[in-house]
DNA sequence: AACTGTGCCAACCGCACTGGT
DNA sequence: TACCAGTGCGGTTGGCACAGT
């Protein structure tokens, strides 16, 4: 049973006898029981039947956004992530529809990682989190490092592979092999012993005490900063991790993160994918600067604390 | 210890759509 | 066809938890 709320403060009561407010254990019960002896739908109906002091929508709300048993809880995992960028870069801010190839996981989950990850990293960059520019970024510097760890949880998280992912993207990764990310060196973190927590039990600690935030010393930034500011940017393969070049092979378009052929078949396959060096271009040219790729290279928001206390072993 | 700022997320709101009458 | 109730969806907000000072 999920906890009810954290709020202990006393819900608000409308006027109209209409509860307002988090939910309280007693409500959940009630709700849980009506739901599972008439289904869902009907929710107004519901409501009155159930004494719920509640709005159908209300109802609704709670139920698929946290009572329906099939919600999962925890941090997003780097394939859900990453699935959730190419999506996104699909369709926008078409939460529903992107909640639907994510199992268990919930429009408003997913709209609420994308505004508090995702664009919060737009605003430090100073750019729009749909512009073209913030594509790219994404493109060469977050997904790499997904990528990353999803080869590194993959090959050590049998939780992971229990997910079915179903994109309805062709892939087009079969046609490229990937250097193999296992070869990379493990990023420094700062956690040296969580090895007892789990995926499942992480929600109950905050990112912001676990995630590295300084794993990039500053030759390597500096190195990154010369490649990134250098003329026709790109010319050369994305630096990628520490002091490793990645053969990125995404193709850019205008419309998204030229991820069209990004589906979780061919992440869980990540191992062998290799591309042309002038696959990665910089449309528009200069435009990363050095305070840029620093605020990209603290995208640390992608590593998850389960996989640290992997790392850490 | 107290205060402040920030991140996160559950819940609400308004609008659009759909199906029944 | 028009109206209405129910439902779905995306945007927004309130408030708790936590980190930093």
């Amino acid at each position: 049973m999920p906890p009810v709320t954290k709020s202990m403060s006393i819900p608000i009561e409308e006027d109209s006898e209409l509860r307002r407010g988090p939910w309280t254990l007693e409500e959940d019960t009630l709700l849980t029981h009506y739901v599972a002896r008439y289904g869902e739908g009907r929710w107004n109906m519901l409501a009155k039947c159930a004494g719920l002091k509640r709005t159908g929508k209300s109802c609704r709300l709670r139920w698929l956004n946290y009572l329906k048993p099939d919600i999962k809880r925890g941090n997003l995992t780097p394939q859900e992530q990453l699935l959730i960028l190419e999506l996104h870069s699909k369709w926008g801010n078409r939460w529903s529809k992107i909640a639907q190839h994510l199992p268990g996981r919930t429009d408003n989950e997913i709209k609420n990682y994308w505004r508090t990850r995702v664009q919060k990293q737009a605003r430090q960059l100073n750019i729009e989190s749909n512009s073209k520019r913030f594509l790219e970024a994404v493109r060469c510097f977050w997904m790499p490092r997904l990528l990353q760890k999803v080869e590194q949880t993959s090959s050590s998280s049998s939780s992971l592979k229990e997910i079915s992912y179903q994109s309805s993207v062709p892939s087009q990764l079969s046609d490229c092999t990937y250097p193999s990310l296992s070869t990379f060196s493990p990023l420094p973190n700062k956690i040296t012993d969580n090895s007892n927590n789990s995926f499942e039990n992480s929600s109950s600690v905050t990112s912001q005490s676990l995630y590295p935030t300084d794993f990039m010393n500053i030759s390597e930034q500096t190195q990154i900063s010369q490649h990134l500011t250098s003329p026709i940017v790109y010319a050369d393969p994305c630096v990628y991790n520490n002091n490793q070049i990645l053969n990125e092979s995404y193709n850019i378009d205008s419309s998204g993160y030229g991820m069209e052929g990004f589906s979780l078949a061919s992440i869980s396959a990540v191992g062998s994918y290799e591309r042309s060096p002038s696959e990665c271009q910089m449309v528009e040219g200069n435009w990363i600067s050095n305070e840029m790729t620093d605020t990209l290279w603290n995208m640390d928001d992608i590593w998850q604390f389960g996989e640290l206390g992997e790392m850490s072993n």
